[in-house]
DNA sequence: CACTGTATGTCAGAATACTGACATGAGTCA
DNA sequence: TGACTCATGTCAGTATTCTGACATACAGTG
Protein backbone atom coordinates (compact mmCIF):
# COMPACT_ATOMS: atom_id res chain seq x y z
CA UNK A 1 0.00 0.00 0.00
CA UNK A 2 2.36 2.54 1.54
CA UNK A 3 5.23 1.12 0.72
CA UNK A 4 5.88 2.55 -2.74
CA UNK A 5 9.47 2.28 -2.52
CA UNK A 6 9.75 5.90 -0.56
CA UNK A 7 9.23 5.88 2.99
CA UNK A 8 8.97 2.99 5.85
CA UNK A 9 5.55 2.17 6.30
CA UNK A 10 4.15 3.55 9.50
CA UNK A 11 1.48 1.37 10.92
CA UNK A 12 4.46 -1.71 10.70
CA UNK A 13 7.56 0.20 11.58
CA UNK A 14 8.90 -1.07 14.72
CA UNK A 15 10.70 2.24 14.76
CA UNK A 16 7.98 4.64 14.23
CA UNK A 17 5.76 2.64 16.53
CA UNK A 18 8.00 2.85 19.24
CA UNK A 19 8.59 6.69 18.85
CA UNK A 20 4.91 6.63 19.00
CA UNK A 21 4.40 4.46 22.40
CA UNK A 22 7.46 6.88 23.94
CA UNK A 23 5.88 10.14 22.97
CA UNK A 24 2.86 9.00 24.34
CA UNK A 25 4.15 7.42 27.45
CA UNK A 26 6.72 10.82 28.06
CA UNK A 27 2.93 12.88 27.58
CA UNK A 28 1.40 10.95 29.79
CA UNK A 29 3.90 11.12 32.45
CA UNK A 30 4.38 14.69 32.02
CA UNK A 31 0.56 15.14 32.58
CA UNK A 32 0.59 13.01 35.85
CA UNK A 33 4.14 14.78 37.19
CA UNK A 34 3.36 18.08 36.61
CA UNK A 35 0.83 18.79 39.43
CA UNK A 36 3.84 17.49 41.34
CA UNK A 37 5.96 20.32 40.17
CA UNK A 38 8.56 17.90 39.08
CA UNK A 39 9.53 17.10 34.65
CA UNK A 40 10.43 13.59 33.44
CA UNK A 41 13.57 13.74 34.15
CA UNK A 42 14.03 14.93 37.90
CA UNK A 43 11.99 12.11 38.63
CA UNK A 44 14.46 9.75 36.42
CA UNK A 45 17.23 10.84 37.83
CA UNK A 46 15.67 10.48 41.71
CA UNK A 47 14.81 7.02 40.69
CA UNK A 48 17.91 6.27 39.74
CA UNK A 49 19.43 7.86 42.95
CA UNK A 50 17.04 5.92 45.14
CA UNK A 51 18.51 2.43 43.67
CA UNK A 52 21.61 3.56 43.17
CA UNK A 53 22.82 5.99 45.71
CA UNK A 54 26.20 7.17 44.80
CA UNK A 55 25.85 7.76 41.74
CA UNK A 56 28.17 10.55 39.92
CA UNK A 57 27.01 13.48 37.82
CA UNK A 58 27.87 11.43 34.43
CA UNK A 59 27.02 7.93 35.70
CA UNK A 60 23.45 9.50 36.30
CA UNK A 61 23.69 11.26 33.04
CA UNK A 62 23.88 7.94 31.30
CA UNK A 63 21.42 5.96 32.94
CA UNK A 64 19.22 8.32 32.27
CA UNK A 65 20.07 8.90 28.32
CA UNK A 66 20.90 12.56 28.51
CA UNK A 67 24.47 14.56 28.58
CA UNK A 68 26.58 15.25 31.05
CA UNK A 69 25.76 19.22 31.21
CA UNK A 70 22.56 18.56 31.34
CA UNK A 71 22.35 16.25 34.55
CA UNK A 72 24.76 18.62 35.91
CA UNK A 73 21.83 21.65 35.44
CA UNK A 74 19.47 19.46 36.99
CA UNK A 75 21.30 18.16 39.68
CA UNK A 76 22.12 21.61 40.63
CA UNK A 77 18.33 22.47 40.80
CA UNK A 78 17.51 19.75 42.88
CA UNK A 79 20.38 20.59 44.87
CA UNK A 80 19.14 23.93 45.33
CA UNK A 81 15.70 22.33 45.86
CA UNK A 82 16.76 20.20 48.68
CA UNK A 83 16.38 17.18 47.24
CA UNK A 84 20.05 15.84 46.69
CA UNK A 85 23.01 16.06 48.54
CA UNK A 86 26.30 16.33 47.10
CA UNK A 87 29.87 16.83 49.24
CA UNK A 88 31.47 20.01 48.47
CA UNK A 89 34.48 18.33 48.02
CA UNK A 90 35.37 15.11 46.02
CA UNK A 91 36.13 11.63 48.15
CA UNK A 92 38.35 10.46 45.49
CA UNK A 93 39.22 12.23 42.05
CA UNK A 94 36.56 14.85 40.92
CA UNK A 95 33.62 12.61 40.90
CA UNK A 96 30.97 13.62 43.00
CA UNK A 97 29.01 11.08 44.45
CA UNK A 98 25.31 12.59 44.76
CA UNK A 99 22.22 11.19 47.50
CA UNK A 100 18.58 11.41 47.88
CA UNK A 101 18.00 13.58 51.03
CA UNK A 102 14.86 12.60 53.00
CA UNK A 103 13.22 15.31 51.40
CA UNK A 104 13.95 13.98 47.65
CA UNK A 105 13.11 10.22 49.16
CA UNK A 106 9.97 11.83 50.35
CA UNK A 107 9.29 13.31 46.46
CA UNK A 108 10.38 10.54 44.60
CA UNK A 109 7.73 8.67 46.49
CA UNK A 110 4.88 11.03 45.55
CA UNK A 111 5.79 10.53 42.16
CA UNK A 112 6.57 7.10 42.03
CA UNK A 113 2.28 6.89 42.70
CA UNK A 114 1.59 9.23 39.54
CA UNK A 115 3.91 7.20 37.98
CA UNK A 116 2.95 3.77 38.78
CA UNK A 117 -0.44 4.59 37.84
CA UNK A 118 0.41 5.85 34.35
CA UNK A 119 2.49 2.44 33.64
CA UNK A 120 -0.50 0.58 35.48
CA UNK A 121 -2.90 2.39 32.70
CA UNK A 122 -0.55 1.89 30.01
CA UNK A 123 -0.13 -2.35 30.26
CA UNK A 124 -3.79 -2.42 31.14
CA UNK A 125 -4.60 -3.94 27.73
CA UNK A 126 -1.62 -6.62 28.08
CA UNK A 127 -1.52 -9.68 29.27
CA UNK A 128 0.96 -11.01 32.05
CA UNK A 129 2.64 -12.88 29.14
CA UNK A 130 2.62 -10.04 26.87
CA UNK A 131 4.28 -7.53 29.62
CA UNK A 132 7.02 -10.45 29.83
CA UNK A 133 7.58 -10.28 25.83
CA UNK A 134 7.51 -6.46 26.22
CA UNK A 135 10.38 -6.42 28.72
CA UNK A 136 12.32 -9.63 26.91
CA UNK A 137 11.64 -7.64 23.54
CA UNK A 138 12.79 -4.20 24.59
CA UNK A 139 16.01 -5.25 26.28
CA UNK A 140 16.91 -7.02 23.17
CA UNK A 141 16.28 -3.70 20.83
CA UNK A 142 17.94 -2.06 23.65
CA UNK A 143 21.18 -4.25 23.71
CA UNK A 144 21.50 -3.98 19.68
CA UNK A 145 21.25 -0.59 19.24
CA UNK A 146 23.38 0.15 22.09
CA UNK A 147 26.45 -2.16 20.53
CA UNK A 148 27.44 0.31 17.88
CA UNK A 149 25.40 3.51 19.24
CA UNK A 150 28.09 4.27 22.55
CA UNK A 151 31.08 2.80 20.64
CA UNK A 152 31.32 5.34 17.85
CA UNK B 1 15.00 -6.34 45.85
CA UNK B 2 15.00 -2.45 44.50
CA UNK B 3 11.44 -2.52 45.58
CA UNK B 4 11.65 -1.31 49.27
CA UNK B 5 8.60 0.84 49.11
CA UNK B 6 10.18 3.48 47.03
CA UNK B 7 10.60 3.90 43.34
CA UNK B 8 9.89 1.58 40.82
CA UNK B 9 12.49 -1.14 39.52
CA UNK B 10 14.28 0.08 37.23
CA UNK B 11 15.66 -2.66 35.56
CA UNK B 12 11.05 -4.38 35.44
CA UNK B 13 9.47 -1.23 35.03
CA UNK B 14 7.83 -1.42 31.26
CA UNK B 15 7.93 2.36 31.42
CA UNK B 16 11.71 3.19 32.09
CA UNK B 17 12.53 -0.01 29.28
CA UNK B 18 10.25 1.95 26.98
CA UNK B 19 12.20 5.38 27.59
CA UNK B 20 15.76 3.56 27.06
CA UNK B 21 14.84 2.46 24.23
CA UNK B 22 13.34 4.83 22.39
CA UNK B 23 15.85 7.18 23.33
CA UNK B 24 18.57 4.79 21.99
CA UNK B 25 16.84 4.68 18.81
CA UNK B 26 16.73 8.25 18.61
CA UNK B 27 20.55 8.40 19.44
CA UNK B 28 21.25 5.80 16.66
CA UNK B 29 18.68 7.40 14.12
CA UNK B 30 20.08 10.72 14.64
CA UNK B 31 23.88 9.52 14.27
CA UNK B 32 22.53 7.94 11.00
CA UNK B 33 20.87 10.93 10.01
CA UNK B 34 23.27 13.83 10.72
CA UNK B 35 25.40 13.12 7.60
CA UNK B 36 22.13 14.07 5.61
CA UNK B 37 22.09 17.03 7.09
CA UNK B 38 18.43 15.83 8.59
CA UNK B 39 16.91 15.60 11.89
CA UNK B 40 15.10 12.94 13.30
CA UNK B 41 11.94 15.50 13.24
CA UNK B 42 12.43 16.30 9.80
CA UNK B 43 12.48 12.79 8.60
CA UNK B 44 9.41 11.77 10.68
CA UNK B 45 7.65 14.74 8.74
CA UNK B 46 8.72 14.09 6.04
CA UNK B 47 7.69 10.56 5.93
CA UNK B 48 4.41 11.33 6.92
CA UNK B 49 3.74 13.81 4.46
CA UNK B 50 5.03 11.17 1.41
CA UNK B 51 2.39 8.52 3.36
CA UNK B 52 -0.62 11.42 3.47
CA UNK B 53 -0.07 14.17 1.11
CA UNK B 54 -1.81 17.27 1.96
CA UNK B 55 -2.02 16.80 5.61
CA UNK B 56 -2.18 20.08 7.46
CA UNK B 57 0.07 21.74 10.50
CA UNK B 58 -1.88 20.44 13.11
CA UNK B 59 -2.65 17.02 11.62
CA UNK B 60 0.96 16.75 11.14
CA UNK B 61 2.39 17.76 14.08
CA UNK B 62 -0.63 15.18 15.84
CA UNK B 63 0.98 11.99 13.97
CA UNK B 64 4.50 13.14 14.91
CA UNK B 65 4.24 13.53 18.28
CA UNK B 66 4.86 17.21 18.35
CA UNK B 67 3.25 20.50 19.22
CA UNK B 68 1.85 22.70 16.41
CA UNK B 69 4.14 25.18 17.39
CA UNK B 70 7.03 23.53 16.22
CA UNK B 71 5.63 21.81 13.29
CA UNK B 72 4.73 25.20 11.88
CA UNK B 73 8.49 26.22 12.33
CA UNK B 74 9.49 23.19 11.18
CA UNK B 75 7.77 23.04 7.76
CA UNK B 76 8.64 26.96 7.30
CA UNK B 77 11.98 25.53 6.95
CA UNK B 78 11.29 22.39 5.21
CA UNK B 79 9.75 24.74 2.89
CA UNK B 80 12.14 27.68 2.51
CA UNK B 81 14.53 24.73 1.93
CA UNK B 82 12.23 23.38 -1.07
CA UNK B 83 11.44 19.98 0.59
CA UNK B 84 7.52 20.86 1.03
CA UNK B 85 5.16 23.07 -0.65
CA UNK B 86 2.09 24.86 0.75
CA UNK B 87 -0.44 27.07 -1.37
CA UNK B 88 -0.23 30.89 0.15
CA UNK B 89 -3.84 31.01 0.30
CA UNK B 90 -6.30 28.32 2.24
CA UNK B 91 -8.49 26.73 -0.08
CA UNK B 92 -10.91 26.05 2.36
CA UNK B 93 -10.90 27.68 5.93
CA UNK B 94 -7.31 28.11 7.19
CA UNK B 95 -6.18 24.82 6.68
CA UNK B 96 -2.74 24.58 4.61
CA UNK B 97 -2.62 21.18 2.74
CA UNK B 98 1.47 20.54 2.51
CA UNK B 99 2.58 18.63 0.14
CA UNK B 100 6.20 17.10 -0.45
CA UNK B 101 8.20 18.34 -3.89
CA UNK B 102 10.11 16.35 -6.00
CA UNK B 103 13.56 17.30 -3.82
CA UNK B 104 11.64 16.23 -0.71
CA UNK B 105 10.51 12.94 -2.06
CA UNK B 106 14.46 12.90 -2.90
CA UNK B 107 16.27 13.44 0.41
CA UNK B 108 13.19 11.53 1.97
CA UNK B 109 14.33 8.25 -0.12
CA UNK B 110 18.36 8.80 1.12
CA UNK B 111 16.99 9.73 4.28
CA UNK B 112 14.95 5.74 4.28
CA UNK B 113 18.44 3.95 3.72
CA UNK B 114 19.54 5.15 6.67
CA UNK B 115 16.37 4.65 8.87
CA UNK B 116 16.03 1.33 7.33
CA UNK B 117 19.46 0.27 8.18
CA UNK B 118 18.97 1.45 11.80
CA UNK B 119 15.68 -0.42 11.88
CA UNK B 120 17.28 -3.45 10.60
CA UNK B 121 20.52 -3.20 13.15
CA UNK B 122 17.51 -2.77 15.98
CA UNK B 123 15.23 -5.76 15.30
CA UNK B 124 18.50 -8.36 14.42
CA UNK B 125 18.25 -10.31 17.70
CA UNK B 126 14.41 -10.53 17.24
CA UNK B 127 12.26 -13.70 15.70
CA UNK B 128 9.92 -12.81 13.08
CA UNK B 129 7.28 -13.91 15.64
CA UNK B 130 8.97 -11.30 18.55
CA UNK B 131 8.72 -8.87 16.07
CA UNK B 132 5.05 -9.51 15.54
CA UNK B 133 4.49 -9.22 18.74
CA UNK B 134 6.24 -6.47 19.44
CA UNK B 135 4.12 -4.48 17.23
CA UNK B 136 0.92 -5.62 18.54
CA UNK B 137 2.69 -4.65 22.08
CA UNK B 138 3.93 -1.55 21.14
CA UNK B 139 -0.24 -0.46 19.43
CA UNK B 140 -1.19 -1.53 22.48
CA UNK B 141 0.82 0.51 24.78
CA UNK B 142 -0.05 3.30 22.17
CA UNK B 143 -3.98 2.81 22.49
CA UNK B 144 -4.36 2.41 26.47
CA UNK B 145 -1.92 5.51 27.07
CA UNK B 146 -3.75 7.42 24.38
CA UNK B 147 -7.35 7.39 25.55
CA UNK B 148 -7.22 9.72 28.48
CA UNK B 149 -3.79 11.69 27.41
CA UNK B 150 -5.61 13.57 24.28
CA UNK B 151 -8.51 14.68 26.14
CA UNK B 152 -7.77 15.91 29.20
C1' DC C 1 -29.26 35.92 11.22
C1' DA C 2 -26.34 36.22 15.48
C1' DC C 3 -23.84 33.57 18.98
C1' DT C 4 -21.12 29.98 20.87
C1' DG C 5 -17.75 26.42 20.47
C1' DT C 6 -14.09 24.20 18.24
C1' DA C 7 -10.02 24.05 15.37
C1' DT C 8 -6.46 26.16 12.89
C1' DG C 9 -2.09 29.03 11.79
C1' DT C 10 1.00 32.03 13.74
C1' DC C 11 3.77 35.09 16.86
C1' DA C 12 6.45 35.67 21.18
C1' DG C 13 8.77 34.17 25.40
C1' DA C 14 10.42 30.49 28.46
C1' DA C 15 12.21 26.07 29.40
C1' DT C 16 15.05 22.34 28.25
C1' DA C 17 18.75 19.73 26.17
C1' DC C 18 22.62 19.65 23.28
C1' DT C 19 27.46 20.66 21.37
C1' DG C 20 31.83 22.89 22.14
C1' DA C 21 35.40 23.93 25.20
C1' DC C 22 38.25 24.22 29.30
C1' DA C 23 40.71 22.88 33.59
C1' DT C 24 41.45 19.27 36.85
C1' DG C 25 42.43 14.66 38.79
C1' DA C 26 43.70 9.59 38.15
C1' DG C 27 45.90 5.99 35.95
C1' DT C 28 49.48 4.26 32.63
C1' DC C 29 53.84 3.78 30.65
C1' DA C 30 58.50 4.88 29.27
C1' DT D 1 59.80 11.18 37.67
C1' DG D 2 57.39 13.20 33.70
C1' DA D 3 54.38 12.89 29.73
C1' DC D 4 50.28 11.09 27.89
C1' DT D 5 45.58 9.51 27.90
C1' DC D 6 41.13 9.29 29.73
C1' DA D 7 37.13 10.63 32.49
C1' DT D 8 34.97 14.04 35.06
C1' DG D 9 32.70 18.60 36.46
C1' DT D 10 31.65 22.88 34.83
C1' DC D 11 30.89 27.18 31.93
C1' DA D 12 29.09 29.28 27.73
C1' DG D 13 26.45 29.53 23.52
C1' DT D 14 23.16 27.38 20.40
C1' DA D 15 19.23 24.86 18.99
C1' DT D 16 14.90 22.73 19.60
C1' DT D 17 10.57 22.32 21.71
C1' DC D 18 7.13 23.70 24.67
C1' DT D 19 3.41 26.82 26.77
C1' DG D 20 0.75 31.08 26.37
C1' DA D 21 -1.81 34.02 23.55
C1' DC D 22 -4.20 36.02 19.59
C1' DA D 23 -6.95 36.46 15.30
C1' DT D 24 -9.44 33.90 12.06
C1' DA D 25 -12.64 30.36 9.85
C1' DC D 26 -16.10 26.79 9.99
C1' DA D 27 -20.17 24.15 12.23
C1' DG D 28 -24.02 23.94 15.24
C1' DT D 29 -27.88 26.18 17.80
C1' DG D 30 -31.22 29.63 19.35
Amino acid sequence: MSQEGVGVDVDTSVGLLLKQASSALRSAMDAALRPLGMSVTHYACLEQLAQRPGLSNSELARATFVSRQSMNVLLQSLEHDGYVTRPSEAPVGKVLPARLTAAGRRELATATVAVRAVERRMLSNLTDQEETAARRILWSLIASLGRSTETP
